[in-house]
Parts: C-alpha cells; structure tokens; sequence
RNA sequence: GGCCCGUUGGUAAAGCGGUUAAUACACCGCCCUUUCACGGCGGAGACAUGGGUUCGAGUCCCGUACGGGUCACCA
C-alpha cells in the first residue's frame, strides 16, 4: 500500500490534474499584461476595501491590456448570505469597476476559466488535494475537534507555538496502510497539507507593495480540504489563481503572514506563484486609537453608504485612487477634464501603512466632481437620489423639470463654476428658497447685516422696486441700477470708493446688495443675484420684496 | 505572548545620505468681488524616542515606546 492507494481511497472518481491542466490553458496576453481578480466571500456586504481593492486591481489590468475578474469564494458555506453574490456584482457595476470576466449573477458566468464561485469547483480542488496525497505531500487527519482543543491547550500552557506542527502534527505519520484501514472503518478526517517548512529557516519575500519581507518558513500542516469537502481558503486561492492564470494576487494585508504557506503550497503543486501586492486597510480614528473601518460599527464602511448621502460614484473611486497614489491629485489638477482611466496607478508607491478615512476630503473631491457635471446631469442624478430618499425633493424636482433646471444652471458650466454641492443630500438646501410655494409657506427670517434701519430698508427696497427694477435690463444695465440706488442713499458705488473715504459714504453698494439679496431670497449667501432675479421672473420679485417690507 | 509590518504638520503624503522638509484637504489672514463660492497671495503647523555609523541622518544600523496585522475544518 502507498499514497497512491490512499490518494484513490479517499478521492476514487475525480479527474487527473492533468485534465485540469488543459482545459485551462495559460492566457494568451501581451508581454506585461496583469491580471488581477476581486475575490470576495458573499456575506451581503461589499465593504469600502473591497470597492479599494477593486478599483486598484481594475486598474492595472486595464491599464497593462491584462484581465480583471470576479471571483466568489463561497467555501464557507456557514456565512453565505442569500442573493450575496448579486450584491457584488450590482455594487461594482455602480462603481463601474464591472469586471471583465467571472460570475454575473448567483450562479452563470463569462469567461473561460470557470465557474468563478468556488463552490461549484470542488471537483477541481480534490483532484489537485489527490495529486498532493499521491505525492506524499497530504495527508488525512482523523483529530476531533476535542483533541485540536486539547492539544491547543498544552501547548499555550507551555508557551509554545500554538497549531499542527513537528511532533504535534500526530496524524502525518500514521501509516498509509493504517490510514487506508481507518477510512474504510468510517471514521471522518479531513486533509492536511504536508509542509515541509522549518520554523528556524527563513524565507525572502518581495511584495510589491511592501517590498522586501523576511518570514520563517511555514511547518504548520494547515487543513486543505475540509470536512465538507470544500477547500480551505489558502489551498482555493493556489488552484484557482494558478488555473485562473492570475498574475497579481491583490488583497488586503491581513493575508501578508500566510504568503509563507502559499507560496510553499504553489511549490509543492509545481505551479509558478503569482506576485503578490498587499494593500494596508482603511482606517478610522476612535477616541485616539486607529482601527480598520468596521462594518458593525461604521456606517461609512459600506458602499451602499455613499448612495444614501448621494455622493457620486465617480467622487468615491477618485477619493479610493486618491489614497492609492497621492499624485493623483496632481494628475487631476493638470488633466481636469481627463478620465480617470487615464491616469497610471503605479502599486510600488501605494503607501504600506493604512491611511485614515477622511469624509471631508472625499466632500472636496465630490464637490469638484459634481461642479463639472451639466445642470441636466445634476438634474438628474440628484431626482434618481431624490425618488429614493428624499420625497420631498423628489417632488420639488419634478413639478417643474424647466424651472429646476433653470435653477441648478445658475453658475454653472462657466469657467469657475460653483462647488457647493457635495452630495445630493445637500441640494434641497440649495435650491429651496428659488421655488415660490416653498418661499412663501416657510415665512423666511430675515437676518440683516450691516443695513439694519428698517425705514432705511423700506426706502431702498420701495426705491428699487419702482424706479429701478425692470426684469428686461441686460446685466450690466442691472448692475448699473444698483449702483445708481446706491448713490442715491449715499453709499459709495464701488468698494474701492468707499474703502478710499470712508467717512464720506453710508456704506458701499455691497451693503445695498446684500439688502436686497436678504429681502428676495431670505439668505445672505446665494449664488449672482442678477441670475437668480432672471429666474425667478418679474412677479416673483416684486412679491418677495414686499413681503420681505411689509414684515418689518 | 511568538512572528511580521509600520510611525514625517489635524488628515493624506513627497522625500531614496547634503532640501529654507514639497503638495493637497482642513484652519487663519489678505486680495479680487454686489454676498457666497471660485480664483490669487500669504500664515500657523511635522520627521515617535534613545543610541550608533558618517564630515553630514527624516533618509542607513541597533534598542525602546506606540500603532497595526496574524497565529481556525473563517475568509
């Protein structure tokens, strides 16, 4: 009896490896060319890392002609969630980060090296767990959990390495006979890998974004196939980023201390390993103390928060390539209306070290995103927000699609368009005082500055109403008029007049406008109030100058 | 605890043995300006710490502190 008896009593009817082999042949990509994958555990959850991750191996496949690609590692079955993978697939297409090939809904795929969902291959894995066993580099293990416990016990009571190693790894050196003898009794077992590692040797490492790394080489015989029969993540990722041609393994750095064991399972399967980026998490800071962003406890960790407080998809990718590469910024200065495909992300200067997630600078990104967006754009991405969560806004946005528009054009797609908007949530605010029944049904307050004197007011406001305003006057007709008012009750006509001999003016015209922007629109900050009066229309003015003097 | 990794203004982050230690966001001031915003100019603010190596250290080495990761039949 030898491990090839063992192999065919534990695995009797799967395929050779060699089967495997050649349905799956290598890639026929241009020199260069990276492929890279997301490939996440369907737990109805896609977290910001995730999106990070995405956006990051997305783009240097893109951007070297390689592949990008999906797969779902579903082995844990306990955890799956329903409609999990869906989840996935509908959150990356949102973020346009779409893959180019691997699984589009819970269970078809594209491409030529599925399925991409790991619990449909589980045929694959124990053809290679076989090849293993033949080759005298796995083995059954027949501990009980109980025994795992115990052993785990004594050895922290000794203060030795904890797991299944050297003198502990008990079942790698039963007999194959003996083995053979126990399967065909019915007792369980699961498979562990033979590792031929030696604590006290070390192992050099280059990561492409940590850079060099020094390990002790791996000993623990770690399970590969579990009592279900499905793989263990370690053993999954070696045959599927080997068949699946993968040539940058992207992922979080939380896997960083188990490169010794893949890349000792890549050598003992006789495959060629991949490189490996590791990628530092997003944190947050809580009360002093940085932690990686939380699902439990942060809302912010999930994408589908960014939908809710309408920031734009494209403002959180760009904040995600942002903290990947810090010249991005830069790029985005000198190619404003550039797409971000263009700009080259290099993962050597990816920072090591995880960085803080910063809300306020994702708002200033966002705000610059948006500020380039058409007001039919605005208009639109901001009803789309509006039907799901804001009814009211919703409403407001629709009963007039033309005047809206009007509205949000305001400073808009000029040369220094404004940048106040920074998520969806925030136009309500912006926009309300522009629509009448609105204006009219809150009663605004009226918070005047430096005119306070409200027969002052009354006389400029009754002034400008009847002998200066016409809604017909071109800007600068219109801007004349108020300087003309301006004089007329002795403020200076320019600023500079007045900054020249103070003592010869009320005021300056700055302060005639400012009455005026209070009395038509109850604020003090609004967009050019030349456009807002256009807007608004004739009648609209007039009666909100009135009411704003009749109320005083 | 063992093993890895890290630590530059509030945040992000350039820097690669010789720099007045960039830049962006945030903050403050000024200018522009009918308000705000935009834009322009300016300001405050940092190399965790102790030892080495060197003519010279944010940069190289060692220690310390602090932070992060990991040590499952979870990924």
């Amino acid at each position: 009896m030898d491990y090839k008896d063992l192999a065919n009593v534990i695995f009797p009817y799967v395929k050779d490896i060699s089967y495997y082999e050649e349905k799956y042949p290598r890639r026929n990509l241009p020199e260069g060319a990276v492929v890279t994958r997301f490939a996440p555990s369907p737990t109805g959850f896609v977290h910001i890392g995730g999106l990070y991750q995405s956006v990051i191996a997305k783009k240097i496949a893109n951007q070297t002609g390689g592949v990008f690609f999906l797969r779902i590692e579903d082995t844990d079955q306990k955890r799956e969630v329903e409609k999990g993978v869906t989840g996935i697939i509908d959150a990356l297409k949102e973020f346009g980060m779409s893959p180019d090939e691997g699984m589009i809904n819970e269970d078809e795929y594209v491409g030529n090296y599925g399925p991409y969902k790991q619990s449909l291959r589980k045929e694959i894995y124990q053809a290679y767990a076989k090849y293993l066993i033949e080759k005298g580099d796995a083995y059954p293990c027949f501990c009980k959990q109980e025994q795992l416990d115990e052993m785990r016990a004594k050895q922290e009571n000794a203060k030795l390495r904890t797991g299944y190693y050297g003198v502990w790894s008990k079942c790698r050196h039963i007999p194959v006979n003996e083995a053979i003898q126990k399967i065909n009794d019915g007792e369980d077992y699961i498979i562990r890998f033979k590792s031929q590692g030696r604590e006290d040797k070390k192992i050099k490492h280059h990561d492409v974004i940590k850079g060099n790394i020094d390990f002790p080489e791996n000993d623990q015989d770690i399970v590969i196939i579990k009592a279900d029969g499905l793989p263990t993540y370690h053993f999954a990722h070696a045959v599927d980023d080997h068949l699946m041609g993968t040539t940058h393994v992207i992922r979080g750095d939380e896997w960083l201390s188990s490169v010794p064991l893949h890349l000792q399972l890549f050598q003992s399967l006789g495959f060629k390993s991949p490189k490996y980026a590791h990628i530092a998490p997003i944190m947050k800071e809580e009360n002093g103390a940085k932690r990686k962003l939380s699902k439990r406890k942060d809302p912010e960790a999930a994408v589908s928060y960014y939908a809710e407080v309408g920031i734009p998809e494209e403002a959180v990718d760009e904040y995600l390539l942002n903290i990947a590469n810090s010249n991005f910024e830069q790029w985005r200065r000198q190619n404003q209306d550039a797409k971000m495909e263009e700009f080259e992300l290099q993962l050597n200067k990816m920072s090591v070290s995880g960085a803080l997630f910063d809300i306020v600078k994702l708002c200033d990104i966002s705000k610059r995103v948006i500020s380039k967006y058409t007001k039919e754009e605005v208009y639109e991405k901001a009803l789309n927000w509006a039907k799901k969560y804001d009814k009211h806004l919703e409403e407001l946005l629709e009963k007039n699609k033309e005047y809206s528009l009007k509205v949000l054009g305001i400073e808009r797609g000029n040369l220094k368009p404004r940048r106040d908007i920074g998520k969806w949530e925030d136009v309500k605010e912006n926009i309300i005082y522009m629509y009448d029944e609105e204006y009219f049904k809150e009663k605004p307050q009226y918070e005047f500055q430096k005119i306070t004197d409200k027969e002052e007011i009354k006389n400029i406001i009754n002034t400008y109403i009847e002998e200066y305003f016409d809604i017909n006057d071109d800007k600068e007709t219109w801007f004349n008029k108020i300087k003309d008012l301006s004089e007329k009750f002795g403020y200076a006509r320019e600023t500079k007049e007045y900054k020249q001999n103070p003592d010869n003016f009320k005021g300056h015209i700055g302060d005639i406008s400012t009455v005026i922007r209070i009395c038509l629109t109850g604020r003090a900050n609004t967009p050019d109030m030349f456009e807002i009066m256009k807007v608004l229309g004739k009648e609209s003015v007039i009666k909100r100058l009135k009411m704003a003097i009749e109320k005083l």
